[in-house]
RNA sequence: CGGGACGUGGCGCAGCCUGGUUAGCGCGCCUGACUGGGGGUCAGGAGGUCGCAGGUUCGAAUCCUGUCGUCCCGACCA
């Protein structure tokens, strides 16, 4: 390709509205616009890019025995009433209501496929004999974002690669899922992209078992919790902490249990300042619905509590925090006075909050608290749990070495669905003993414009974008410095015939442009490879050929320039 | 959905507080000449209903009200 013939329009002012590196570095590169919050163009340089990322996936997922198929972006609103999904996306699923002649069609976006794939197998699969099967497609989504964010990160409108296997078994299942885990591994890997499986809540999906793709990156929306020595690595949401049931035992020499005046001081931080006590003194009092029945969840004041972790540790199917009448009618005081002393619902406790010697926690009655609670002598419970999120410094699960946060930008998630989707759409399959059983599923889901966002945030300086050789728009740039100059137009013309030639992803700068004009776009759009052709050069018949990543570039004689290139990128 | 900020040629900004000719600046763009190894120089030029709608005023980019949009923090989420 010819720049002349491209369109590739740079910035060279960082624009007012993109902050993180990806959003900013792609605007300024030409490789994306804004058509609105949420909803970007791809513009030629981006879509080259996107297109990269497709074909790495594409093959990976072939060779994984898993057959592309396209399905509508439309589907009707019937099949998500079905599986109870127009709920719990709730304001998420972008749905439409058209006329058709007398009648009302109403129809939502696919946020995700699971409803429409499922009604297609349970239509057309009756048989064990005709699975096991994984199929696929790379589709746009459609979520309405509640805050679009991070430029091209997180969009209303994006580009998924979504699988979905079927089988008879959970061997069926788990070796589908084995075999999507180490695709991702392959394409992730294959795209240059530095990444990390962790251990995943499976979240409002459903399904026992996940795994997140993470491209670590300053920016990321996810926290990541990991081990060094065991290689642990989960999402915060899910990261289990190593920690031991405490002894329970009223500790030693404690103060008196007094009552305290505290009058409007809700929060965990007001009564905190009004007592001049630091918030690990606190046991914060959460009152929840537990599958409708009222629980008090007691977490250190400094701590967050995890609701999947209480939600399994009290064995409910559903959890939420309770309204305010339930939490009147076991504290018998307005929201904020919540405290273990004479509470009365069932109380569960973390591992930290049987540690906490006189501590702080709310009397039960309205503007007022209590301080010298103690364990044991004050309020009781049987042993403790692991009820929270983890904090840097935890103690690994497997090693008990101290574990570390990093933060991650999602990429791909594999899911065991298990039959939540095959039951509710009546996808089942006749076994070899003629009995009817419902399908079980897995769902497998790589952003594909998170690739290359996830790419363009990790990878560059203060010039610009560094694309990995499999992912960048071109792999090289030809850049003539002087168009004007007859010799060197043409010597830069037989190189870029002479590489194309050689199936090489090539643009040749063609522009009348100043040398440095030409060497700025260039960096800041990050070809891998960039050859240079001077009239000074081509004097002693040689052009520079410089890596991105290098500093200086080399002198090479005109023929073998092509033979060097290819050395280049394929190292 | 809570909190904060900002909307002025394609991009980045100034002007607004304290209303008053023709709304400025840098970059980019067009024409010509020179120039040609890291965003060059000179000369000429095009391009703006100051987000939108009301209001106050003799007069509004500027003050008031409303509204729309965008970004950031939080909640939510691939």
């Amino acid at each position: 390709m010819r720049w002349s013939q491209t369109f590739i329009p740079t910035m060279k002012e960082n624009p007012a509205d993109a902050e993180v590196p990806s959003h900013r570095l792609m605007l300024r590169a030409g490789m994306i616009r804004q058509l609105m919050a949420g909803a970007y163009t791809y513009l030629p340089l981006g879509w080259k890019s996107i297109r990269k990322a497709e074909a790495i996936i594409r093959e990976e997922m072939e060779r994984a025995g898993a057959a592309e198929m396209h399905m509508p972006a439309l589907s009707p609103i019937e099949l998500w009433e079905r599986t109870g999904r127009v709920e719990s996306f709730g304001n998420v699923l972008i749905r439409l209501s058209l006329k058709r002649g007398d009648r009302k069609v109403e129809l939502a976006l696919g946020p995700t496929h699971e409803e429409i794939v499922t009604d297609l197998v349970a239509r057309h699969v009756s048989s064990h004999r005709q699975l096991p099967i994984t199929l696929y497609q790379i589709q746009t989504k459609f979520r309405n974002e509640e805050r679009p964010r991070f430029g091209v990160l997180r969009t209303s409108e994006f580009l998924m690669k979504d699988a979905y296997s079927f089988g008879t078994s959970l061997e069926q299942l788990n070796a589908a899922y084995q075999a999507m885990y180490d695709a991702y591994c392959r394409i992730f890997e294959r795209c240059g992209l530095k990444y990390l499986p962790v251990e995943a809540e499976s979240g409002p999906i459903g399904g026992d078992a996940s795994h997140e793709f993470m491209a670590p990156a300053d920016n990321g929306e996810d926290r990541i919790v990991y081990c060094e020595s065991s290689g642990y690595a989960a999402n915060l949401e899910r990261a289990e902490t190593g920690r031991k049931p405490a002894k329970i035992a009223t500790p030693k020499g404690t103060s008196e249990m007094k009552k305290v005046s505290t009058p409007n001081a809700t929060s965990i931080e007001q009564v905190s300042r009004l007592l001049d006590l630091s918030p690990e003194r606190f046991i914060k009092t959460l009152i929840y619905l537990a599958d409708g029945k009222p629980i008090a969840v007691l977490i250190r004041g400094d701590h967050e509590a995890n609701e999947g972790k209480v939600r399994r540790a009290v064995g409910a199917s559903s959890l939420e925090l309770a309204d305010e009448e339930s939490i009147r009618k076991v504290t018998g005081a307005p929201i904020g006075f919540a405290g273990p002393v004479g509470i009365k619902c069932h109380v569960i406790a973390d591992h930290d909050v049987a540690l906490i010697r006189d501590a702080v926690t709310g009397a039960n009655e309205g503007d007022a608290h209590l301080t010298g609670v103690n364990i044991g002598r004050d309020w009781k419970v049987e042993t403790t749990h692991d009820l929270r999120n983890a904090v840097e410094g935890d103690p690994d699960p497997k090693s008990g070495e101290p574990m570390k946060f990093v933060h991650g930008i999602e990429i791909g998630h594999v899911f065991k669905l298990g039959t939540k989707y095959s039951d509710a759409l009546g996808a089942t399959f006749l076994d070899e003993t003629g009995e009817r059983k419902p399908i079980i599923m897995g769902c497998y889901g790589i952003g594909v414009n998170r690739i290359v966002a996830a790419l363009a945030e990790t990878c560059h300086d203060e010039k610009g974008l560094k694309w990995p050789v499999a992912i960048a728009p071109y792999e090289v740039v030809v850049v003539p410095l002087n168009m004007k100059d007859a010799a060197v137009r043409e010597a830069a013309e037989a190189i870029y015939v002479e590489l194309k030639e050689t199936r090489s992803d090539v643009l040749l700068d063609d522009r009348d442009e100043r040398p440095g004009v030409k060497f700025n776009d260039a960096d800041l759009i990050g070809f891998p490879v960039r050859v240079v052709i001077g009239g000074k050069g081509l004097a002693e018949g040689v052009v520079e050929i410089k890596r991105r990543t290098d500093e200086q570039p080399e002198k090479v004689p005109l023929a073998s320039v092509v033979a060097r290139i290819r050395e280049l990128l394929n190292a």
